[in-house]
DNA sequence: GTTCCTGCAAAGAGTTTGCAGTTCT
DNA sequence: AGAACTGCAAACTCTTTGCAGGAAC
């Protein structure tokens, strides 16, 4: 382990976890990240940073961090196809609401799933791990295109 | 359009969509449904009433259900594999909460769902036509067996 | 030094597509 | 009759796996 690691990479290594060029590398990726990478998206910005990693080590390492808890796997209403993709584990958690027309997804923070949540545990005694709340819906530009036609 | 057709047919038929052999198959199955199904579940259960009806049928038709909006596309956190489950769209929407060490799949009912949705309207101005909640999480009975490891 | 990880290549699974023939309205 | 749908088979994409060599601790 060396000195100064970011964040998901001291979380890993205090698992017990080998760090690897690999997997230092696809943190890095999903840390700096924006947007929500699948797995072809990691091993072509690996490529564009000149290290390269092979597909199969992409999926392996992904399945690990979603297994550790680090990683969330969303499929994002496959709007964008079959593939999934993933993001860091943050604090403060988020959902997804995706245009079914444009394809455009969009992040909405709100503390109603922690009331969910709450509800669950309550009535259920399920012990939660994470919540997935993807919402399919039409944009405001794509309802006017829609009114426009009509 | 024959008499005495069920709810999801009628449906399919106001909006001018045909109505063959094959749609109507597909849509008892999943009325009668107390499961989520996946495609192969459909062309299993078709055989065993003596029906026929080809995979290429089957992705087409569940494609049309979900841009139609009858059906809902599931992904259930694939705790169960890869592939994706369909349930009809009923007044009540409930989410789904699997867990994580033995698969099984609950099902919830909340209000809360409708308040988040409720929120990102008035927020986003975003027109919503389904929410997904999917939670993973630990059962009960998992729950007793992972305390009796430790 | 031991254990775990990676790359490679091949396989696997779910899903989609082109086309000729059939069915629905 | 005309438009839309189905079955068949082949193709496609994403993902997984076995194995030999290599890297981490």
């Amino acid at each position: 382990m060396q000195k100064n690691e970011s964040g998901l990479k001291v979380q890993l290594s205090e698992k017990g976890i080998r760090l690897t060029r690999q997997r230092r590398l696809l943190l890095d990726l999903i840390e700096e990240a924006s947007d929500h990478l699948h797995a072809s998206d990691l091993v072509k910005f690996a490529l564009e940073r000149g290290e390269k990693i092979d597909r199969a080590t992409v999926y392996r390492t992904l399945g690990l961090l979603k297994d550790q808890g680090l990683i969330e796997e969303l499929d994002l209403l496959h709007l964008d196809g079959p593939e999934h993709h993933y993001e860091a584990i943050t604090r403060k958690s988020h959902i997804h609401i995706g245009c079914t027309k444009c394809g455009k997804i969009m992040e909405f923070e709100t503390d109603l799933v922690a009331n969910i949540e709450d509800e669950i545990s309550c009535e259920t005694g399920f012990l939660i791990r994470s919540t997935r709340v993807e919402v399919s819906a039409l944009c405001p530009d794509c309802q006017g295109k829609e009114r426009e036609k009509a």
